[in-house]
DNA sequence: CTGAAAGCGCTTACAG
DNA sequence: CTGAAAGCGCTTACAG
């Protein structure tokens, strides 16, 4: 485990000064092609590795982008995540991930910790509670960050707020029960009071407000188990309750599964509808019908979105919300 | 966005030296409770934010690790990435995570990218194929490495490797299956040869040669998909199977589904067995028997062995086998 | 307990 | 096209 070559090597070994080690490091023009080969070729020998922070004390732009995610063990999420951090290996950019399990202190920490390694660029999806404590500090480094899929600081124009537009996708999802026959649509899960809940309800709400129709709203954590209870009790308190949209896939997934348990079938009795359109929604049974956010789409798109700031100085529009679509299955057919 | 203050500045507004600054930095004992509440003090008002990188020049530990995952999508691989991050942040590393989607030229390339950012230690669950553009530059950079979950390079005195002990699992499960009085028992799922299909079969294998009745193998890839086509197969094909192992959860579910949706029942007339304990296990319905692997807990002690090998010089075992066990459920009671 | 100086591995003008 | 020098923001001996 000896020391690691330093260009200073590399330049002893081509026989040429650091200088022209560097250059040819950043693909100058201005090295002649029959020295950039020498060079390359003592690289090789030696076995020399770049030294990236080296590099950004002089310059800027580490290549290093900071994603920090409320909740990785949720599958969308994990697929958000992925497709970002993926999306950003092929520009060359590494990614430093953090989980903060929905703490806001955790996030805090995290995100400090992220602007002392020098990212040059941050993407969050944020926890709810105490904003200040993240974004003062993003603030104030003047480093470009978007917050994703949630909206918990005010300040889109400091930090841009990128989603799936989540009221059009429940007003599809109301719609075509409505259109297929249901006639009591209850609502199924998301923590009340919250910005999400509230988006992804709203065009359920509006649905059924055009179509006269009270809502049925049966708020709770957007996990599967919430969704296995829910089932139950809609079994026992809500026998009218013909079809349901649940806050997330995982609810609804839940709910599959509950009705499996009572006995109870889902479909043209009782039309069930997720969201996010999770991969797992089409090999469930009955397959799920779903509205599609096209994550890993979405985070692409946001990859690319945050590279363009960073880059190009081209700062997102304060607010973007990206198309969905409704995926119709066994589950609500 | 102006220039950010530096530990030069920091000196100016607290009237120090830098060197004073740095100490403080440290936490040295060197310095007067006085001055340290001061520069302290400095700090705050100027909006200081240390530089990890610049600092790691002279002298070491970036507090950066490394983190490459071949299939983060799958939960399995989230699980476990989420809690080695967590708990390296707990520690006050921050961690550069990668997916490889199972390709090892996407892999070579983050690897070699983790090292040119100079993380300090790297764990990674590789994926199959050309392990020497990975773990060749890793070996030349001398970085602290260890292979979890699958054992693709075989120098595990340069990268120790650890695993649950899938073995025991298998046979614990068919162990199980055997005294509920299943006599002819399939193995589900895995890509055949490769070391973890065989590992995880290995116990099975065993537990049937002792019992001396044949094995049934069905290979295929480790997702729902292959699991809801195999149920298929099994009905057409295998009438006589009256149980199963599968490679792992993912696969058992997608079975469980398939059944569902060919209206065959899972339990007392066709036990079903997962591999690995995903918090879906407990959700499905019926609920999923599962081979426990803590993944929490083992990505918690990775985590804690990787820095300790960082830290203190103490490198692991060779080779490590968790603890598993068989949580068992109404898939198999 | 605190300060002045060198150095970590690069890049960046500036000469030549 | 290539080299010598300064500097990025820290830490680390070394003096005092």
């Amino acid at each position: 485990m000896n020391r690691r070559p330093t260009i200073i090597d590399v330049a002893h070994t081509a026989g040429v000064s650091k200088s022209t080690v560097s250059l040819v490091l950043q693909n100058s023009g201005l090295v002649k092609e029959e020295t950039r080969v020498q060079v390359k070729q003592a690289m090789l020998d030696i076995g020399y590795v770049y030294n990236r922070n080296a590099a950004n004390m002089r310059s800027s732009n580490a290549g290093l982008i900071g994603l920090v995610i409320n909740d990785l063990r949720n599958p969308f999420f994990t697929e958000f995540a992925t497709s970002v951090q993926m999306a950003l290996s092929d520009r060359g950019y590494a990614t430093v991930l953090a989980n903060t399990d929905e703490d806001p202190a955790v996030q805090a920490q995290v995100v400090t910790a992220m602007i002392e390694h020098g990212v040059s660029a941050l993407v969050i999806s944020p926890a709810y509670g105490d904003e200040e404590a993240t974004f003062g500090p993003l603030i104030r480094a003047g480093i470009p960050a978007m917050q994703v899929l949630r909206k918990v600081d005010a300040r889109t124009g400091d930090f841009p707020f990128a989603a799936p537009d989540y009221p059009t996708g429940s007003r599809l999802a109301a719609g075509h029960l409505l259109a297929t026959g249901a006639r009591r649509i209850a609502f199924i899960g998301g923590v009340a009071g919250r910005a999400v809940a509230r988006e992804r309800m709203s065009g359920y709400l509006a649905a059924l407000a055009d179509a006269r129709i009270e809502p049925v709203i049966i708020p709770g954590r957007a996990s599967r188990e919430f969704g296995r209870e829910t089932a139950r009790i809609l079994a026992q308190n809500h026998p009218d309750v013909d079809a349901a949209i649940c806050f997330n896939d995982l609810v609804a997934l839940g709910v599959l599964s509950g009705f499996a348990e009572l006995g109870r079938p889902v479909g043209p009795s009782f039309r069930l509808v997720g969201f996010d359109d999770i991969e797992e929604c089409a090999q469930a049974y009955p397959a799920l019908s779903s509205v599609r956010c096209n994550i890993a789409g979405f985070g692409k798109s946001i990859a690319a979105t945050i590279l363009s700031w960073l880059e190009d100085g081209r700062a997102p529009a304060p607010e973007t919300l990206t198309d969905v679509d409704l995926v119709i299955r066994a589950s609500s057919a």
